[in-house]
DNA sequence: CGAGTGATTGACTTAGATCAATGACCGTGG
DNA sequence: CCACGGTCATTGATCTAAGTCAATCACTCG
């Protein structure tokens, strides 16, 4: 899934990585690619300047996260990338990349899927934000996150940061949780939030104990 | 930009055009997938039903976005694709879009850097709905759309398409404007949005009469 | 043990959503 | 040619839920 996984190793061998202080250019806009890179620590931000002088933030890139993926094809950076906290990246070099695109089909095309699954997400993601209720939104990300043996979702990392991920501060994603519990729809248990079936679901296969 | 541009002449005209009525399965989860589709008119949701059994919207494309564009590579659809209202679609069909990515470096090259356009803008998106702000989504918008040289957006479609877009009611999008124009940051004419450049920016290049 | 952070809850504020009403405009059909 | 229905643009009044500020407790790490 995540950018390394289908790499050739000799590329995942040239690769470089880069430790980022706070406010450090990752690259600069209109600068020649180098290569595309991979958020392995931190939080990097990139962004532009509009017509007017300001700064527009494109995109905030977490660990597992890859940017400038256009760049395997060359050409210029299209933005700023700065960390924003202390961040370790990791670049992948554009002139091999772009062979193994060339000369590896099936490397061009696990690329292209690999932006076609990203962009399901990402879309996912945006139909997560046009719902406005906190609960709503957490039943959205439940839904797509659930195992489906255990109707159960693991919680990676803090509730903190699941709060990030949905668009919440953290008072409102634990209000929610709260409330959600109290009325019975979910259940929780350590970092592990259970949803419990709507009345008359049955569990199908998997009926156990 | 859209995909029909790039599209080498022969696929265009194989390419169907398929009229939908509200409600009608444009494909269904889990059929193999014939094609990519681009939505001409109308909107055609993507969802998915959760292992509870409840319906995940995934994604509502609009007139011009593409969905599906992973079944490039034949497999199955992997979730539903209902129309929201009347729709017109224009189906791509796989094995003639897999064949020209096959032969065609350019073609795949194309293809891919779609992809990695579409997946800018959709992350650009999700900033902007990280913005709580009815304002700040605005400017947001303005600052990722304006015209350089004259400092200003034409709006396509109506406000409420844009509000829509923006995540918002189309109540809050417009009192949005007002204040803002009342406050002399923007400046409306018709369909187009001048902003006004905070104080002490030159225009630079642009010294008009 | 004390600092730092996450989890949680309470009190309060606020801006967006919702409901409602009005005027402008546009196309259609009689 | 005009009346009528529909939609967009706009504004007002009100509601509500998320944001904000603040406090507490548990836990971990050095």
């Amino acid at each position: 899934m995540s950018i390394g996984e289908y790499l050739p190793p000799e590329i995942k061998k040239a690769s470089v990585v880069r430790k980022l202080q706070r406010g450090d250019f990752l690259f600069q806009r209109n600068t020649p690619a180098i290569g595309v890179y991979e958020v392995l620590e931190g939080r990097v931000s990139m962004s532009r300047l509009d017509p007017v002088g300001r700064d527009v933030i494109l995109f905030v890139a977490t660990p597992g996260e890859t940017l400038a993926e256009a760049t395997i094809f060359g050409g210029n950076y299209h933005c700023n990338a700065v960390a924003l906290t202390q961040a370790i990246v990791r670049l992948y070099p554009q002139p091999l990349l772009l062979q193994e695109y060339e000369q590896n089909q099936q490397f061009a095309i696990a690329y292209t899927r690999m932006l076609a699954r990203q962009l399901v997400s990402a879309r996912a993601r945006i139909e997560q934000r046009n719902m406005q209720s906190a609960r709503d939104r957490l039943r959205h990300f439940l839904s797509l996150n659930m195992d489906p043996e255990r109707l159960s979702v693991k919680v990676r990392g803090t509730l903190k940061e699941l709060a990030g991920e949905l668009g919440l501060t953290h008072e409102s994603l634990y209000r929610a949780l709260a409330r959600m519990e109290e009325e019975g729809e979910i259940y929780r248990q350590n970092n592990e939030i259970m949803v419990r079936p709507p009345a008359g679901m049955s569990s199908g296969s998997t009926e156990e104990d």
